[in-house]
Order: C-alpha cells, then sequence, then structure tokens
DNA sequence: CGGGGGTTTGAGTCCGTTCAAAATACGTGG
DNA sequence: CCACGTATTTTGAACGGACTCAAACCCCCG
C-alpha cells in the first residue's frame, strides 16, 4: 500500500547537516560554513517507510531531498499507467533536483523503497544558496549532466541490448552498494529489491526477470535463491553486457 | 560516407551573434551587450554538409555549438556498434553542452543530419562567460533538466509503447517543424530523414518503420509514399500515444 | 499452522527481427 | 533530358524474445 508522505506518518529527527554533507564529494561540497548553517536551519529531517511518496507526478517542485539513508526510486508512468523506474537513490544521494530547476511540475514519482532518513530543503533556501553561492548552480549543472548521460545510457541498453544483459548490468551496479566478497571469489547479495521492482527498472515484466536468471544461473555466472544471488564469475558477467566478438 | 569535420572541409561564414542568439528565448538570452560581443569574437561559424561529424565518442568536449540553420543528431553507440540517435537539434538549438558541463569526454557522437550552418565557442570562452555572468549557468542548467526530461519519456516509451506509437509521437514532433497544414485540416510533410535514421530514432529497424507507416496508412491515419507522409486525422494519430480506455 | 504476498512455471501468442530479394527513387554524367 | 548505377525502400517468410494469462509453489509472518 502507497501512503502519501506528510509529516503525520513521518518523524522529524534532529542532526546536522554538517556531518552529512561535506565529507562527500556531493553537490554540496562547495558550500561554505555560513551557508551550512543556513541550510541546517532550513532542513527538515524525516524518517519514511517503505511505500510512503515523497512527491508526485504533478505535484509542484518546490523542494528538494537529500538522502541520509535508505533507498527511493524515481518512477515514471504515462497515462496508460505504464511505469517504468527510472532510477534509484541511496545515502549521501540529492534526488528532486530535476523538475525544480526546469521549473516544472513533478515529472516523476519519488516512492520511498527501504526505511529511509530523509532531509526536506524547501526551494526559497535553495534559491537564497543559489544566490549566495554561484558554484552550487555549476556543481548540479554538473550533477544532471551525468543524470542525463545515465539515463541515454539506460534508453541505448533498452534499446539494444536483451533482458538477460540488462539484468546483469543492474546486478554489477546493486554489487557495489549490497555486495559481499568472498575469498574464493564470488560475491554475495541480497537483493533490496522484488521481483516487480527489477523489473521496473529493467522495462520487463517479473516473469522474465525470474527468467533472465535462471538464464545466467544455467550458466553458472550467477546462482539464485529469490533474493539471495551469489555472482560466481564477475568476468562473465561483465561480459554479458558486451559479447566481445570471437 | 561520414567525413570528419575539420577547417578544410567546412568553410567559415561571417555573420553577427546578435541576432540569431537573442532574438528568441535561449540559453543565450540572459546575455549582456558586452557578453555577446565576447562570444562574437569568439565563436566560428562554419557550413557543413550532410555526413559530417562535429564531434565523436571519445573527444575531449572542450566546446559547445550553436546551430544557425540544418538539423545534427546525436548519436551514442555501444561497444557492440549498436546504434541510436538520442536527439536531434535544430535550427536556434545548442549543443554539445552536456558533457562540456559533466566535464567529460564526449558520450554521443554530432552527425550532421541536413546541410548545417554551425557555430563554434571554445571552451575558454564558455568558463569565461560563466563566470562573468552566472545566469548563464542557470539557463543551461534549466536547458539539461529538460533534456533529462525528455530522455526519461523517450526511455518510458520505448519500453512501454509499440514501433507504431513511438513512430506517431515522433511524426507529431516532425510535423511542428516541417509540416504543412492543409485547408482541409491534413498536414503534408516531407520527412527530413531516411528510413535507417527514423529506425534508429525510434530503436527498430527500416523494414519494421516501414511496416509501421504502412499500418497507419491502413487505418486511414496517414498517407505515405515514400518520404512524403499526409497527416489525415492528426487527432487518432494523438490517441496512438495514449489510447484512450474505451 | 494457516494465510498471503511474492515468485516460479508453463503454454500460447504477438511484435519485432533477420535475411534475402525485388522494386523504387535519386544523383550523375553522357 | 535520358540512361545508368547506386542507395534507399519495400516486400516476404521464418524465427525468436518477451508478453500474457493462469496456475502452482514457496516462503515468511503472524
Amino acid at each position: 500500500m502507497v501512503t502519501r508522505a506528510d509529516p503525520a506518518s513521518a518523524e522529524p529527527v534532529a542532526e546536522h547537516c554538517f556531518e552529512c554533507l561535506n565529507r562527500e564529494r556531493t553537490e554540496w561540497c562547495v558550500l561554505t560554513h555560513d551557508d551550512v548553517d543556513l541550510l541546517d536551519r532550513a532542513k527538515v529531517q524525516r524518517v519514511y517507510q517503505a511505500g510512503q511518496v515523497l512527491f508526485d507526478q504533478g505535484d509542484p517542485a518546490d523542494a528538494i531531498y537529500d538522502m541520509q539513508d535508505g533507498m527511493v526510486g524515481l518512477r515514471r508512468t504515462d497515462e496508460g499507467g505504464h511505469t517504468v523506474l527510472v532510477a534509484l537513490i541511496h545515502a549521501r544521494q540529492t534526488l528532486g533536483y530535476r523538475d525544480f530547476f526546469a521549473d516544472s511540475p513533478r515529472h516523476t514519482t519519488a516512492e520511498v523503497l527501504r526505511p529511509s532518513t530523509i532531509c526536506t530543503v524547501n526551494g526559497e533556501t535553495m534559491h537564497r544558496l543559489l544566490v549566495k553561492n554561484p558554484a552550487l548552480g555549476l556543481q548540479f549543472l554538473r550533477r544532471i549532466a551525468r543524470d542525463l548521460d545515465t539515463a541515454e545510457e539506460m534508453l541505448l541498453h533498452q534499446t539494444v541490448l536483451p533482458v538477460r544483459a540488462r539484468l546483469a548490468h543492474l546486478l554489477l551496479t546493486l554489487r557495489i552498494r549490497y555486495g559481499q566478497a568472498a575469498e574464493d571469489g564470488s560475491i554475495a547479495l541480497r537483493l533490496p529489491l522484488r521481483r516487480q521492482d527489477l523489473a521496473d527498472l529493467l522495462g520487463t515484466r517479473p516473469e522474465t526477470v525470474t527468467r533472465a536468471f535462471q538464464a545466467l544461473a544455467r550458466d553458472r555466472v550467477i546462482r539464485v535463491r529469490g533474493r539471495r544471488v551469489i555472482i560466481l564469475d564477475l568476468d562473465s558477467l561483465l561480459d554479458e553486457i558486451e559479447p566481445h566478438a570471437v
């Protein structure tokens, strides 16, 4: 059941932006002490449960969000109700800036996929920061430019690669965050998503995801049991994406 | 035959940025008189023939381009040689800014599809303008944010719509620029692209494009003869994209 | 121990691809 | 202005990957 996120259903948490924003090389790294103070006073941090919605397609884009922890999916739906997950957002990543900067209503729905802690930064504060510190705009410019690159890659993959290869690619991505290397070279991971969400991410159906898993398992590239996956041969998983001519 | 664009193969043309840049609501509209002067002295305008390449996947992204006239396609190719056209660029549009701002090598190839007049703005000038006028960065931020929106829409369409619907959508887009309305409500257009390029744009094969044309023609939505298309019923063309539940 | 969501399996179908050949349009030079 | 060669477009038939629908299965949780 998807519930609407509002103050009543998500509990605020107190914490300072300091540690989380500047430590890593995020868009926020260009902020001065002063800027962070401003942000600190304006941001609202909350805990969300899986299934809650940060914002919905059609909503005005008057805030951006910064993930402390958890996972959020950006879902795009057409009038016919067809849907794809266009992106996964993890800890330390910012989301919701796209439509904010495009000055348009939300074109995606942000759906909390796993329990998450997220800061909301209202639009007024963003505008103030952008004026105060022009470098911040250029940081987001770079961020979005890379998002566009990713989106084009997805489009290319969707067009020219079969589901099996797209799944291989996805596993290679998830491995970084959720993988646990064993000493025999294999990598164990527990998938953070159910088949339906994997299907939405791959642009296919849950049944097809299952069959693609089985195809990879049959060829000893991986081993699968439900959400538990073991990557047996990383190299051949890489080969799935670009079958080098033999 | 695709030839490399270089000063030898493309003839420079003298003209002022003034008229072309500021008249319409492009990213450049925020430039001051002074800025335009700077741009004017730095830009190089050339005429390109169909088939020439402005930049290639892998090249350093050290310039951006502004179309005076013509048509350019952005093509993305994977290691296996599979290719898609991710965008068409027309007169008065800017291109090549994505990788420039992402500070990465070119991820697409810019291919001149019809004879074009194009201004090159070198990176140094861009950097100078961005410092001089921070609003320019925000303009491009908005531009790329909208490109990302378009890319996501293409991804969604590619995933959930059949070729026929995607072709309908493309015709509706091309109609704006190349359509000629008749007084009986029909719209005539001569396609600026061959079947292969339409296929690359739709993520399919030339043969399938032909068959999709025929399917639409069979249902009296359009009439086709080679590159000459007549849209008979605009409404049902719109319905192709979103088949409203009956 | 009995739900109940999530996952797997199977069979049939469809859309789009592939490969090959025929037909047509187009540009160039005679 | 026509003839010719080449590129493009169309047509056909066979194949295949992914979808649909439906039923069975399997955990996981209460």
